[in-house]
DNA sequence: ATCATTCAATGAATATAATTCATCATTAAA
DNA sequence: TTTAATGATGAATTATATTCATTGAATGAT
């Protein structure tokens, strides 16, 4: 019923004096802001202004107008211009979901490109997520997720970020500490350290041991890294 | 561009799930509410949903708007009952201004059957105006001012509150006190009381004592009405 | 006093915008 | 696989907003 052109009236009303100076500022004709709110008030069945010889005075409908159109038009326009910086892309966020920690490490340099290219967007890193990573990206949670296992779901896109090679990490008088490369046969007498993850998802299981179906003596779980590379020193065993 | 339809849009959306049971609560059809969306679309240069399956799923820009409707819709509703109260006269203030403090005792008797007939309106009794009580009533400060001055100015009304009739005021033992009715020659030989008001403005004179050419020995201000009266007990003089 | 000017209201004509209709493409459920 | 539900789309239609041309009233200048 009250519609934002009737609140523009009043208010360039209230700025210009006149209803021809205030429809001039609107770039309509003083008959069109007539007319229109002489429709609103055939629709609120009160007056809203009346004539006061030349000109115009607020009856106490058309003061209630105006005050919510002082309360209400700037959230109007602080809105568009809000939407203005959407368009342009001066103001969004994109959100980055991570599954490892260690990815911590090269995740900003992989990202310098685009925050050089979108200075004015926010770069939001979750890794706490309660439906799981997935959950997160289907629901929208997140845009992006960074993850080592490539999900081959439908609706999403699975995108390599960069090459890798995997490294057997051995104590310095280990036997195969001479050798360039390592197969997957050398590793059934060794003690192979990994971090808390279910073996499908590490990939010295599912990309080296599991397809020459081959295994190792003992698979001993270590929280972090540091004690894991001790571990390996003392020869206690080996990590990928 | 952002108008109040497309704030009730997304507030429908939001509320009943899908586009076409939103547009059958707005009593339009699905049509007409993609066409408005797409329209803003263009003006804004964003995207404002996506189809997300076989719903909608709102944008940044969309949830902007739908924060901006949160906002701002129920103070548009508030408005519109506001103004049906105004048109159905349960809103609304009748501002009266008073120039004479005496006037208190009777006015509530002459509003009464005003009172009654509207119970919701507000009654604001003024005293002190800035440019005096006829410009107050000029610049719309009063509804109505209760003055014992007729105002015969254009765009003023004049109507008569009541009749009345002018009473001398005597001690019991002065010798006017047995007459039905004084006339003005009789005054000349009596000292006269009144109120700090410019003669011009007291009934005593501009009615009575000028019109006949007719004066008083002398003319004394007293401020109350208490002391008035027992002066004129103790006989010092009269008074209207 | 007279006249020109300024201003808002009005009705009819016109231009613009909103809405619907009919249909399609996609998706999810049966 | 079929069916029902959903949103998008273009053309046709309807409704609405806007303008034009005028009027009448009020104001200030002459």
């Amino acid at each position: 019923m009250i519609e934002r052109i009737h609140l523009e009236i009043l208010t360039a009303i209230k700025e210009h004096g006149t209803l021809t100076k205030a429809a001039n500022s609107l770039h309509l004709s003083q008959s069109a802001l007539s007319h229109s709110i002489k429709k609103l008030e055939g629709q609120v069945n009160t007056q809203i202004w009346q004539k006061d010889g030349r000109n115009l005075r607020l009856t106490a409908a058309g003061e209630r107008i105006q005050s919510l159109a002082n309360r209400v038009l700037p959230q109007f326009l602080h809105t568009e211009l809000l939407l203005n910086q959407i368009a342009k892309g001066e103001l969004g966020s994109l959100r980055i979901g991570m599954e490892c920690h260690p990815c911590y490490q090269w995740l900003l340099r992989v990202i310098e490109p685009y925050l050089v290219q979108w200075p004015d967007i926010d770069i939001d890193v979750k890794q706490e997520f309660q439906f799981g990573a997935l959950g997160a990206l289907l629901s929208y949670e997140i845009d992006v997720l960074i993850t080592p296992d490539p999900l081959f779901k439908p609706k999403i896109i699975y995108i390599p970020v960069f090459d890798y090679e995997h490294r057997l990490v051995v104590s310095s008088s280990h036997k195969l500490a001479k050798q360039d490369f390592v197969l997957p046969g050398q590793l059934s007498e060794e003690v192979l350290f990994s971090y808390p993850v279910e073996p499908m998802r590490l990939d010295i299981f599912s990309q080296f041991l599991n397809p020459a179906k081959c295994s190792v003596k003992k698979h001993k779980i270590i929280e972090t890294t540091e004690i894991m590379l001790q571990m390996v020193a003392a020869g206690r065993g080996v990590c990928a």
